[in-house]
DNA sequence: GTTGTGACGACTT
DNA sequence: AAAGTCGCCACAA
């Protein structure tokens, strides 16, 4: 896979505000890259810790935590979103704004 | 080259 | 709601 790709990730995900969150396939499509969001999963996990990627506000779609319920990814996902506002219920993420920019968008109803 | 395994997602049963 | 199926594709074996 080419930097390009990975970085324009990066890129995306920074971009994703505090409080809330994106999901996977929103993020490839953010960074030019639609129906790949598998890639954005790969694309965080090989990510340099040192760039600092809110790599929690990324959700799978639902949207739910991807992780599995008691991995310790999971709980440190919940943890840090909760932090910034976030209510999350048994791996699940209530919205609670109109969600106006389509990037932070959660399921517009 | 093939196979299995994912930080996925849309659709259909 | 839950479980399959299929499309997507990087990566390791």
């Amino acid at each position: 896979m080419s930097t390009e790709a990975l970085e324009a990730i990066w890129r995306a995900v920074r971009t994703i505000p505090r409080g809330q969150v994106a999901t996977y396939g929103a993020v490839a499509r953010l960074a030019g890259l639609p129906g790949r969001a598998r890639l954005v999963g790969h694309a965080l996990k090989v990510a340099p810790a040192k760039l600092r990627l809110p790599w929690y506000r990324v959700v799978g779609s639902g949207p739910r935590i991807a992780f599995p319920k008691n991995t310790r990814q999971h709980a440190e996902q919940s943890r840090r979103l909760r932090a910034e506002g976030v209510t999350v219920t048994e791996g699940r993420i209530k919205r609670r704004n109109a969600g106006n920019l389509d990037e932070m968008l959660w399921k517009p109803r």
